[in-house]
RNA sequence: GGUCCCAUCGUCUAGUGGUCUAGGAUAUCGGCCUCUCACGCCGAAGACACGGGUUCGAGUCCCGUUGGGACUGCCA
């Protein structure tokens, strides 16, 4: 059987987005399935809006999110030869023609064609010229572009897509499209077939705005006497207003790099984006890597455009719900020891961590990190909501303060108590923490819920979190008994 | 305007003529659990765009309408 080989080519003009980190996904996966190669090539013919700093972008976001290529980065730019070659040898076969027209003309025409409400094609003025005709503008130094010469008469370009099936364009409704420009440059149609033949391309999956540029390019192959690959054309995603979602319209809310920023785990952004237009006929949708590379298959791709749910201002959901909920998933039943580097490095951006947790400390930290990761769901989580766990200063949100101590005036005297009895401890567990604030509930005649909620306050500020006697086991001793001291300072504060 | 593509709960989707009084996920609401909040579990509400055919029978096939999208560049 034929290898496999598969392309991921972004045109480098801005951070990697999710439309473009879907390509790339579906595309890895498919190398992965059939062991086949993907090769990244960096469509970087557009001078005007390519850069560096683009690329290295790309790259980086790909890397993060774990796909992994086998050939490249190639640059297209360096085949600027191969496609000029590609197009001399199309002139001498005769399947392309120099076309003198210039702007202005084109222009003018297409203009008219408007105001008669009329579909404009190039309507063939240099189709037809002789070669003295064609060696005479040239003698007189007139710049020509090459136009490809599409077959006329009945019939069309016929294909099979993998996804959207046999699919046919006629003849008649494609116009002679130019191939290279006058200044002597490959455009899209051309350099991109022509690098997918020299890489030995089998199949090209792309997006479906691609789809119009098809029968172009499976007309210049055949011109150039080429295999054929297979296309295969998945759904766009769009934005909630059902637009293309893009960087220019969206900004950073579709860039990989700001998912990261945010606190997503790189493996609940593809199995999100993953599901975004494909999905198999059983319930599944939490894929291991493994799990996922056995189960993809071109066939699961849906024709129809999905909807990539962002949320602009929206002060419970910053993204698509089912995409923070998958990361709220990985986040809580991920292997312990892989969510860890990442909670370290949140902490360390927020000058939070400290080297003991990774030395003495480790085993406390290890276990911190799994009592409260179940509520959390990104990893900036630890670094907000966890403060109190890894830090002596934390905010403490009035509303809770209120509601939990302030409420209960006789906690400014019961909390010092727990703290008494709880710094009297010989040992700080969740078992024996428990049995003093029970006990001490029973003595003083008062629901164990309202030390238990008084004590949660005082001690992270927050009125939700893992279940209490864990949570101060955690925190330890010393700085519970700290924080439960200073209560009272909350009621002198609002005297 | 033209060419092409698409159309199931808010969103992601299952569904390839009968098992669909349409399944799952997420989001929402209610309940259980409980020291709180999550998780988990249970439950509710929520969709076949519309109209014609074909067929004994249509979410599933065909046509039309409507709606959405892509392309329509000497961008990629």
């Amino acid at each position: 059987m034929e290898e496999v080989r598969v392309r991921f080519p972004p045109s480098p003009t801005g951070y990697l987005h999710i439309g473009g980190a879907r390509t790339a996904i579906y595309n890895w996966l498919f190398a992965q399935k059939t062991a086949g190669t993907l090769i990244v090539r960096i469509e970087d013919t557009d001078a005007e809006r390519s850069t560096e700093e683009s690329v290295g972008a790309i790259l980086d976001g790909l890397r993060w999110l774990g796909i992994t290529w086998d050939e490249g980065p190639y640059f297209q730019s360096a085949y600027a030869n191969d496609h000029r070659q590609a197009a001399q040898k199309l002139l001498e076969s005769g399947h392309v023609y120099k076309c003198f027209c210039t702007h202005e003309e084109l222009e003018r025409k297409r203009e008219e064609a408007r105001k008669r409400k009329d579909d404009y094609h190039y309507d063939g003025t240099c189709r037809n010229r002789s070669a003295e005709e064609i060696g005479g503008l040239e003698d007189e130094g007139c710049a020509y572009v090459i136009r490809f010469k599409v077959p006329r008469g009945p019939g069309g370009v016929v294909f099979e897509d993998a996804v959207y099936g046999i699919l046919e364009k006629k003849y008649r409704d494609i116009e002679d499209f130019v191939i290279v420009r006058s200044n002597g440059s490959p455009l899209y149609v051309l350099s991109n077939a022509v690098d997918d033949i020299r890489d030995r391309i089998t199949h090209v999956i792309r997006g479906q705005d691609h789809l119009a540029n098809t029968p172009k390019q499976i007309l210049i192959y055949e011109a150039l006497g080429e295999k054929l690959p297979r296309f295969a054309h998945m759904p766009l995603t769009l934005d909630p207003k059902k637009r293309k979602i893009s960087k220019r319209a969206h900004g950073e809310m579709v860039a990989v790099q700001y998912y990261r920023q945010r606190g997503f785990l790189p493996w609940a952004l593809v199995n999100f984006l993953v599901l975004l237009g494909w999905s198999t006929s059983d319930d599944r949708e939490i894929f291991s890597k493994d799990e996922l590379i056995d189960a993809f298959s071109l066939e699961g791709i849906n024709r129809a455009n999905s909807v990539f749910d962002i949320r602009k201002d929206d002060p419970k959901f910053f993204t698509d719900p089912k995409a923070i909920s998958m990361n709220a998933h990985y986040l809580r039943t991920m292997p312990l020891d892989e969510l860890l580097p990442y909670v370290q490095a949140e902490l360390e951006a927020a000058g939070l961590w400290n080297p003991s947790f990774a030395g003495d400390k480790k085993a406390w930290f290890e276990s911190t990190v799994d009592l409260i990761r179940s509520r959390y769901h990104t990893t900036k989580d630890f670094a907000n909501l966890g403060r109190p766990y890894f830090a002596d200063v934390f905010p403490m949100e009035e509303k809770v303060l209120r509601k939990n101590i302030l409420k209960h005036a006789n906690l400014k005297e019961w909390l010092p108590v727990m703290a008494e009895r709880l710094e009297a401890l010989a040992e700080f567990t969740p078992d024996s923490v428990e049995q003093a604030i029970r006990g001490l509930a029973t003595e003083l005649d008062v629901k164990a819920g309202i030390l238990i909620n008084g004590a949660r306050t005082a001690v992270t500020g927050q009125a939700a979190g893992a279940g209490l006697f864990d949570v101060l086991a955690a925190v330890g001793k010393e700085r519970v008994v700290r924080r439960l001291r200073q209560a009272p300072s909350f009621f002198e504060a609002m005297e």
